[in-house]
DNA sequence: CTCATGTCGATACACTGTATTTCTCCAATA
DNA sequence: TATTGGAGAAATACAGTGTATCGACATGAG
C-alpha cells in the first residue's frame, strides 16, 4: 500500500476540546438562535458524533453554562477603571453590548448561578469595585441591585427587539407594530395611562433608556454607600 | 337501537376552550416546570388528541404567552393603593410571589413583551401609580427601571433557590453548595473581594434583599420624580 | 503477534412540535 | 327520508431532539 491510497491520517478522529465546542455551538446561537443549538448540529460542524461531545460534557445545560462563562470573557474590560462608578457601569454596557452581538444571552441571563471562572471573574469586578466603600453587606446588596437591574433591562429590549423584529420593521411603535391588537385595546378606553405614555411618550433609543435607568440605580447605590461610612 | 345500548354522550368529544388549556398548562408546569409542558400531555390531561389543541392555539410559544397572562392576574393587587410608592412596591412583591407559586415564570419573566388583556393591566396600573407626578418620558423611564430591577431580581432568586435545592439543602451557603468547585476557586486568591462576601458576609432571607434592593430603586425613582415637576 | 482497553460511532429509544391525511358524525338539501 | 356536503376530531406521519447502550476498531502493553 503506497502513500497515495493510504488516507492521511488513517481513521484519527478530529481533536475535540471544550473550547472548540462550545465555539462551535456559540457560532450556531449567533446564527440561529438558541433553539438552533442541538447537540447533532454542535457536534456535526466538528465533524463528529453527536455522542462524542458527551466526554465533554453531561448534559445540554452545561453546554449552555459553559457559552455563558464564554461570553462572560467578553464583559470583563482590559482594566479596571478607578471610579466605582464607571467601573459598574462599564460592566453593565458591556453586558449589554455582549447581549447584542451574542442575542440569545438574553435567553439565558440570569437563568443559572454563573459559577464559571468567567462569570466568577464578572462577579469579583463587581465586586472589588465598591470594596471598601462599605460594609460587605451593603456592597453585596449594591451588586445585586445593579446586576438586577441590567439584567432586567437587557432582557426586556432584546425581548422587545425581537418582537419588533418580527412584527416588520417598526421602530419602537408599539401599538402598529403589534398589530391591531394593541391600538384595539388601548381604544377601548380601559388604559388611559397606557394610552397617554404610547401616544405621547417621545421615542427614546434603547441604549440612551438604559443608560438612564442605569443611572438611576447608581445614584441609589451612591445614597446608600456614603452613609455607612459617614 | 334503545337507551340502553347507545352511550349517554355518543362520541360527544370534551368541550375546550383556551381557559380549560391554560389551566391544565399551567398545572403541569406548576408540578414539573416548564419542561413538562408538552401539547401532547397537555392535550392528554383534558382527554383529548394534541392536535386538538392548535384550535385554540397556533404555537406552543403561543401556550405560553397565554400561560404569563393568566398568572398576571394573581398579581393585580384588589385595589390600588393611594400612594405611588406603596402602588409599585405591592407590584413587584406581588409578582416576587407569584413567581414563587410558579416558578416557571422566572423562565418566562421578561422574555417577551407581554400584550395580553391581564399583561396590560399591570402596565397600566404601573403606569397609572405615576401619573401626574411628572412629564410622561420621565414617568416611562422609572416604570422600566423599577421593572427591569425586579424582573432580573426575581430570576436570580428562583435561579438560585433552584441551585440550592439541586445542591441538597444548602441555604445560601454558596462554596460549600455548589460543591468542592467555588471552595477551590476562592482558594485560589483569584477573587478576593468575593471571597470576603462569601465569607463575611451576612446571610439575609431573599424576601428581605429583594425589598431592600427594590426601596433603593423606588428612592432612586422618588429623586427624580421630584425634580421635573419642582 | 496477541490481547486487553478505552474511545468513537452507529444504533436505538422515547419524546417533542407540528403537517397532513383519514374518518366520523351532524345538518342541510333533494 | 335518503343523500351528500362539510366541519371538526383523530390518527398517522415526519423530522428532529437529548441521551443510553452497544458493537467495532485502533492503539497500547505483554
Amino acid at each position: 500500500m503506497t502513500v497515495w491510497d493510504r488516507p492521511e491520517q488513517p481513521n484519527r478522529p478530529v481533536p475535540l476540546d471544550r473550547e472548540r465546542i462550545v465555539a462551535a455551538a456559540i457560532a450556531l446561537a449567533d446564527e440561529g438562535g438558541l433553539e438552533a443549538v442541538s447537540l447533532r448540529k454542535v457536534a456535526a460542524r466538528l465533524n463528529a458524533g453527536p455522542m462524542r461531545l458527551y466526554g465533554f460534557i453531561s448534559t445540554k445545560e452545561e453546554l449552555f453554562d459553559l457559552m455563558v462563562d464564554e461570553v462572560q470573557a467578553e464583559i470583563l474590560p482590559e482594566e479596571q477603571p478607578g471610579d466605582w462608578r464607571e467601573a459598574l457601569r462599564v460592566l453593565a454596557h458591556r453586558t449589554r453590548q455582549a447581549a447584542l452581538r451574542h442575542e440569545w444571552l438574553a435567553d439565558l441571563l440570569g437563568g443559572r448561578p454563573t459559577l464559571g471562572p468567567n462569570g466568577l471573574a464578572v462577579t469579583e469586578a463587581k465586586l472589588a469595585a465598591l470594596d471598601g466603600l462599605a460594609d460587605v453587606d451593603t456592597v453585596m446588596r449594591a451588586v445585586e441591585t445593579v446586576s438586577a437591574y441590567f439584567t432586567g433591562a437587557i432582557r426586556r429590549e432584546i425581548a422587545n427587539l425581537r418582537a419588533e423584529r418580527a412584527t416588520g420593521l417598526s421602530k419602537r411603535d408599539w401599538q402598529r407594530a403589534s398589530g391591531p391588537h394593541v391600538t384595539r385595546m388601548l381604544a377601548t378606553g380601559r388604559f388611559p395611562a397606557l394610552a397617554k405614555a404610547v401616544y405621547d411618550g417621545t421615542d427614546v433609543d434603547a441604549e440612551e433608556s438604559f443608560a438612564t435607568g442605569l443611572d438611576w440605580v447608581l445614584d441609589a447605590v451612591a445614597a446608600k454607600l456614603t452613609r455607612p461610612l459617614a
